[in-house]
DNA sequence: ATGGTATTTGACAAGGTGTCAAGAACGTGA
DNA sequence: TCACGTTCTTGACACCTTGTCAAATACCAT
């Protein structure tokens, strides 16, 4: 039948820069149609719906940031893990100019707006999965650093307790912008949780 | 001079009572003047625009919000007041039915979004003065218990750890909802600051 | 009472999402 | 080779949003 006239990850790909630069409700289809020399209808007729589109894309962006911090995750003492893992989530937050922020924090804010427009429960567990799937990542490295005996703690607690602060780290990177204030509160949380020194 | 035919206030406070239900872009004026019982005309001619009549609205519950939270750091000892601080986020994010989340949180995850549309620098100005004012109350009891032995630490790094925390408990209740969770990472954020029992 | 002034009201423009019917283009079967 | 059928593309449409403006309105003050 009739073959499309664009590719479809790139499409994607050019749609997740705009949602990440402008979030959900700021980036227009329009916008996503013109910067992919697509016609507006192609996105509905191709993705159904701008919500779809971006969960697409979404998808697409958390399968690879996922790998990255695996990678991450995987070398090292504990502390130079942990490190590592901070470090590429503030990076993260700091990509792009201006900085972008945290799409995953940014995605899940827009949620529960009025109907038809904004993010549903299907974006939710999208963003949650994420979320939840970094928490176990850390929780295993924490329970890998307990049994070399680089962590004496409970590892889940830990690990919900350091996702928790890098969620803090991507409000906070909004609010003030300040890339040295990030890292001291990451470098005061590994403190914490390794203890002061050691670890 | 004629006279207003609504109460500034009133309209301030039901404004305030849908951004924070649905957020800024998902709540529009038609929808604030409907439950305001007022035309749409009016509101502009009253406060300008939309992003205008969110700022007055929000620097009230910003007010209002910053006495409730002196209050409860006032008394008991630290662990008391931080258990206090903390519950009040909380109980702050799951009002409302749905719960609402924290409606500095949503704002700041607002920003950034495509001219004309969304909050801009004022905005964000707004929402980080109350997330620094919030972090001053929280150090300058962080200080005054050090004074009294109650805690050994820098009180600015914890202050700003904790307040990171409570961040990210917003962006977690977004994503799961689970308030015992947000409440165990709570306490446990406690245990780290002030020592895992005494304090 | 009447003029001046601020508020209200309704129409408008520009731009957003989403739908739909009609036109266009290609793979496939004859 | 040709025509059919399926899919994609295209443009018009309905309905929503924000924001502006002129005209009508209602009150205070003189």
């Amino acid at each position: 039948m009739r073959p499309r006239e664009f590719d479809h990850d790139d499409v994607l790909r050019i749609a997740f820069e705009q949602f990440w630069r402008k979030g959900v409700r700021g980036t227009s289809l329009s916008d996503i149609a013109r910067d992919a020399g697509v016609q507006r209808g192609s996105l509905y007729n191709a993705f159904g719906s701008k919500e779809a589109l971006f969960l697409q894309a979404y998808e697409r962006y958390a399968g690879d940031y996922l790998l990255v911090l695996q990678k991450a995750l995987g070398a090292g003492s504990l502390r130079k893990r942990l490190t590592a893992f901070f470090d590429l989530t503030i990076s993260n937050f700091r990509s792009g100019s201006p900085p972008r922020g945290c799409p995953t924090t940014r995605g899940l804010m827009e949620l529960g707006a009025a109907k038809g427009e904004g993010l549903d429960e299907e974006a939710r567990q999208a963003f949650a999965s994420l979320v939840s799937r970094i928490t176990a990542l850390v929780q295993d490295t924490l329970s890998a650093g307990a049994e070399r005996g680089e962590f004496s703690g409970n590892p889940a607690a830990a690990a919900l307790h350091i996702v928790a602060v890098t969620r803090g780290l991507a409000v906070l990177e909004r609010a003030f912008g300040d890339e040295p204030q990030l890292r001291k509160i990451a470098a005061h949380t590994i403190d914490l949780v390794l203890g002061k020194k050691g670890g």
